[in-house]
This record gives C-alpha cells, sequence and structure tokens, in this order.
DNA sequence: CGGAGCGTGTAGAACGTTCTCCATCCGAAC
DNA sequence: GTTCGGATGGAGAACGTTCTACACGCTCCG
C-alpha cells in the first residue's frame, strides 16, 4: 500500500513509443538511431524530434542483443598506476565526442582475477576492449581478440588478430643508462616486474626493458655490472627491492627502473636506510608519471607519453569495431627521458 | 574467400544449448542459476555440470532485458585522485566472492560529463550504482536514484531514496585546527573544493570541511584570522591556491586542504616560492592517501577510512539491490589525524 | 475414492532492439 | 499504358534470458 521501493518502476521511454509518437514504425526508428539506408530527410526530422521531446535513451542491454552496445571496455591492473590514469585520459580524449562510452575494469594483479575480468566485459558485450599489459595468458587474450576486437597495450608480442600500442621500452631502458653512464656512474642496477613467462608473452614491457638495459650496459663494457632485481610494480613491491638492493655490501650507485610507483617504493628504503638521492643513490623511474615532477619528489623519469598510447588505441579499436579495417597493426612509441634531481654525478667513497 | 574478420563468429554456448546438452527445459537452467524454488537436487546437478562441460557462461545483455545484469557502475570524477583507488579497492573486496563485476565510469569533473556518465550507466542496466562525490545537480541523482538502488558517497545530504556513506569532514577540520594550533599556530587558511551550490547540494564534503573549519577556529578564538580559499582537488589546482596564498603579504603559517592531491600542488608552490615545509609553512592534506607517507612527502594528512567506507558502500548497495532492505540509511565514518613531517611549531617573524 | 495441496518441471510470452526481407509508390522509359 | 527500377517505409523474426502460469504426479486426509 506504501510507496516503497516498489515504486521503481519508471518506465523507460522505448522504440516503440517514439515510434508511436511519430507515426512511424519502430524499424524506422532503428535507422535513423543507426543512420542507415533508405530513410527520407523529412522522416528523419519526425523521428528525431519525437525522440527529443520523449527524452528517449537507447537501452543499451536491448541493443546488446542484436547489434553493438556502444560501450569499449578497458582492463587494467591497478587504479594506483598513474601511467595507466594517463593512458585513459587519451582513451577517453579520443572517445570524446563519439558515442562511445567507456568502462573500466579494475582487475588486480592475479592473472585469474584478470581473466575474471575480461570474460566480465566480454560477457556484457563490450564492442571492443583495450587491455593494458594482461597478466593474462597469451593464448587467452588470442581467444578473446578472436571474438572481440581487441588493442594490447604494453605487449611487444605482435598478433594478427590484435592491434598493439607498445612503447620502445629497450630505447628507453638505454637512454637511461647512457644519462646515468654520462654522469659517471658504472654500478647501475635495474628493477623491474617479473615478467610471467608462464603467459607465454615472449615480449611484456619488462622484457624489453630488460633486453635494453643489458644491451646498454654491454655497450659501455659494463655488462659485468649489470644486475636485475624483480619487483612488483607497487609501493611496497619496489620498498623491499629497494631495501635489498640497499642494504647489502656492494650497493650500486644508481638504480633504474620499470615504473615511478615503484621508484617511490625504492626512496622510501632508501631514507629509512639514512641514505639520500642523489647524494648516495641516483633514483630513475619510467612513466613520467604526475607524481614524478611532483616538488618534494623530483624524479628522474622516462615519458612514454601514456596520453598519445591510449589515444592511438582508442582510434585504432573504433577503426576495428566498425569494420574499417581488416589487418592487425602495431604501433610504437619513442620514449624521451626527462631529467631531474634525482639523479647525479655518484658519490667517491 | 579470406578467413578475414568474419570469423568473429565463435557461436556462444547459449542457455538453450545447456538445457539440450542436459535434457531439461531452458527454464529449469534459469532457475538453476539463479537458484529459485523449485528445482530438485538431482535435476541442479545435471545441469551444473552440463554447464561445466559445455563451458557456458550467461550473457549479461541478455539477462540485462528482463532481470539482472550482476553489474555494480562506479562513478568517479578522475582517477588520479588516489583516495578514490581506496575506496574501489574496499568496494572490489566486498564484492569479491559474489558474482558481481564492478566497472568504472571516469567521468572528470564536469557536471555534465557526469551526468552523461551516469545516464550510461543505467542505460547499461547496472543493478546498481556507487557515485562517488556526484557533481550533478541533486535532482539529477535523486531521480537516478528512483530506478536503480545508489549510495552516494561523499554528500551529507541524506535522502529516502539512496544510501550515503560519509566522513564526518567538519570532525576532520576540527583534529587539524586542533593540531596545528597547539603547535602554536594562528594564521590558519584552508583550502577547499569550490562546491557548486548550483547542484541544490547543501551539505558536500567541503562545505562540511569549511563549516567544522571555521567552528574550531572560533572555539580557539581565531575566528578574526579564518579564510577560506577555493581550489579544485587536482595537483594545479592546488599550486595555484598555493601560489596566491603564500605570495601575499599576509601568507598564513599553515595550509589545511581538503585532498591530498592539492596539498602536493600547494607543496610545489611553496617550493617555487622558495619556503621550506614545515619550517616555513606547515602542511595538512586530507584522505591519508599511500602518496601522504610517501618518503620524500611526509605529509600530515586526514586518514578517511576509504577502504572501509568503499566496503560498506559495496555491502549496502548489494542489501538494496537483493531487497533485503527496504529503507534507506547513512553511516558516517570517523576519521582520524596522521601527524607526519609537514607540520611544525611556526616560525617566530 | 475424490479432492486438496505440495513439489517439480515446462510452455511460452515478454523484454527492446536490429535487420532481412518484402510491399508500396512514383517516375521514367518503352 | 505497360513495365521496370529505385527510393522509401514496414512486418516480423530473431537475439538469450527471466518469470508467470500452468500441468503433472504424488501424498495425505476426510
Amino acid at each position: 500500500m506504501t510507496p516503497d521501493s516498489s515504486s521503481r518502476n519508471t518506465k523507460r521511454v522505448t522504440i516503440t513509443d517514439v515510434a508511436r509518437h511519430a507515426g512511424v514504425s519502430t524499424a524506422a526508428v532503428s535507422k535513423v538511431m543507426r543512420n542507415a539506408y533508405g530513410t527520407s530527410p523529412a522522416m528523419q526530422e519526425r523521428v528525431r524530434t519525437a525522440m527529443a521531446e520523449l527524452g528517449y535513451r537507447p537501452h543499451a542491454a536491448a541493443r546488446g542483443m542484436r547489434g553493438r552496445t556502444y560501450t569499449i571496455g578497458v582492463l587494467l591492473d591497478n587504479v594506483r598506476n598513474a601511467f595507466f590514469a594517463d593512458v585513459l585520459d587519451g582513451i577517453h580524449e579520443e572517445l570524446q565526442d563519439s558515442e562511445y562510452t567507456v568502462l573500466i575494469g579494475a582487475a588486480g594483479f592475479g592473472a585469474d582475477e584478470q581473466a575474471r575480468t575480461i570474460r566480465s566485459l566480454v560477457d556484457r558485450q563490450m564492442d571492443g576492449l583495450v587491455l593494458i599489459a594482461p597478466g593474462t595468458p597469451r593464448a587467452e587474450v588470442l581467444a578473446t581478440a578472436q571474438a572481440t576486437p581487441t588493442v594490447v597495450i604494453g605487449h611487444h608480442d605482435a598478433s594478427d588478430v590484435h592491434d598493439s600500442v607498445v612503447d620502445a621500452d629497450d630505447v628507453g631502458a638505454g637512454l637511461v643508462v647512457d644519462h646515468l653512464v654520462a654522469l659517471g656512474h658504472r654500478d647501475i642496477a635495474l628493477v623491474a616486474a617479473a615478467g610471467s613467462r608462464t603467459g607465454r608473452w615472449q615480449r611484456t614491457p619488462e622484457i624489453a626493458l630488460a633486453d635494453g638495459y643489458l644491451r646498454a650496459m654491454d655497450r659501455h663494457g659494463l655488462a659485468g655490472h649489470a644486475r636485475v632485481h624483480h619487483a612488483a610494480y607497487s609501493d611496497d613491491g619496489g620498498h623491499a627491492a629497494g631495501l635489498a638492493l640497499l642494504s647489502g655490501p656492494d650497493r650500486p650507485t644508481a638504480i633504474l627502473t620499470g615504473a615511478d610507483v615503484a621508484a617511490l617504493g625504492i626512496y622510501r628504503a632508501a631514507d629509512e636506510l639514512g641514505l639520500s638521492i642523489p647524494a648516495d643513490v641516483s633514483l630513475v623511474g619510467y612513466n613520467n608519471t604526475a607524481i614524478a615532477s611532483l616538488a618534494p619528489v623530483q624524479l628522474t623519469s622516462v615519458d612514454q607519453a601514456g596520453h598519445t598510447m591510449g589515444a592511438t588505441a582508442a582510434r585504432m579499436l573504433i577503426e576495428r569495431v566498425e569494420g574499417r579495417r581488416d589487418r592487425s597493426m602495431q604501433t610504437t612509441m619513442t620514449p624521451r627521458l626527462v631529467v631531474r634531481r634525482s639523479t647525479g654525478a655518484p658519490h667517491v667513497r
């Protein structure tokens, strides 16, 4: 009797209502919406005003049953990595004036969790997917891409079934090593993600990075000084790596990391050990996120143009979704070194 | 003729396939899935194995046409605010083992954009919505909540149509003022968001914060020293506010802000003006995000328990979605002050 | 022995779109 | 004045679920 929660029954305006109001068939309304062939300007006009007058909004689920949902799904592992925010901004900007909506699935670092999230996105009939450095096995991503247009950001492994947008991580690592060597460093360590070999990805960002690092060290005749330490790209991951590297007897004079977040964890570790940056240790991040430029931080980092990567990925994806391109493509961005106050000449011991 | 993109036709396993495989009707399968009344254990068993054998996954769009989509939509203005990440973590954790999926709509700061995003979420048949400090007019939120279960985080305005989770921002402001006064400060400024009065929200977080600040200043007999400066909760917003406040002749000895992000902007401004923190100016953030505790930052901040807020919101929302509660409720969390190195006794000039 | 009542399962109509035909109209060409 | 063909609009069948209504068989009770 009371007007309780059963009052959640505000009937939606449907295509049928619009059709009736405009005095045409539902098929006609549908055609106008999708601006398909076979509609006169006069009818379009009538239908459009009817839609406006009734405040019609298409029902995405119903659309999903037959056609598109006009929704793009983005998978990322964690929201805290500011680099992803840059990528997202790029995606949003590109899709701003289109009729597509972006929905984000934040999955965490676990491969299972990520796989579940990808499946969720597919089940919800996303028209296209952007996967940012997915941790799921490659086979699974390929299977998904088979059914839904997909752009993979980060992994260098190309495929004829999905598009890719990557940063030339190996080049980036080279830039950093060159910079540090020029400052006089020889003992340069790399802290990078472990990179799940199990997933059968041959060239994840961290593998490319390590590769570039090792090649650069070699080029400078410092192959003997090279060492790679694995850590998760998070504050805690960096902290643990920092403690391990900096508390040993042969501590490096410079550390290069694969992510700014991790660099900040190392910063914290250094602080706890009474070491100051860059006096005792030089530190270089990757991604050039907003935190890197923050006043108290001033982290030397490698800029990856996350914004552009996101925008590019979105553009590529829409081309595929709308069937304007039928073969896969890869885009590689060139990184740039941004020198700030966290690097300097090594202390003479 | 070539196996091109038309090979995107991997037929989905549908409920009909499962039904046939198990030798029952589709209605039966549907019942088992929703574990509705009227299914024998024997049949459940058969259906479940059939689903497993065929690798069946329900089609969310189809579900959305009649029943639920098992999807929760979260609206936030920007991904960069680490406080939101905490909230998201809480939501995720709470929903971890349920069959609900969380999808995030990142809308930006504009009211229009946010309204559009909310509509997108509704059109995609989300079962429930979590709106984090929405900038859309209150009326619009109420209308949405009328049709879809909704939890609003942040705004103190209660409503009988949606649930709320808030932080006692006024209390938090009081804690900070008390702390600063105890250190010897008298000239304490507040930097907070403008708070769109147009939206008809009576008590946004920033209004509550300003309120608590003014009352606390008054309590200490410092009403004459109180001043509120408006700024967007972003790095740039804080930077601008910082420059304005700190370059004037009567610069405050302490600044309290409504968000850590903004505090970091002020930090940058101070740095540019050659002022050091806390020697020249004490600085206090709000949210106690991960950045606040970062080694080079060490920002005194107010902890808002974002994680708990998120988890609580999710729990409340699911109760509503599943119809286990039919009246609205509000939850208020008590903030806690976390003192770090960005506050100290004022310099005697 | 004739229901009533319960437990179990099914038929089939929604739900709001898209999209493939098909019907009609109109003008031009023969 | 017939035929052809293009342009325009509509009928109606999908799409994969949910859920109401009902059918069937059993047991229990009077």
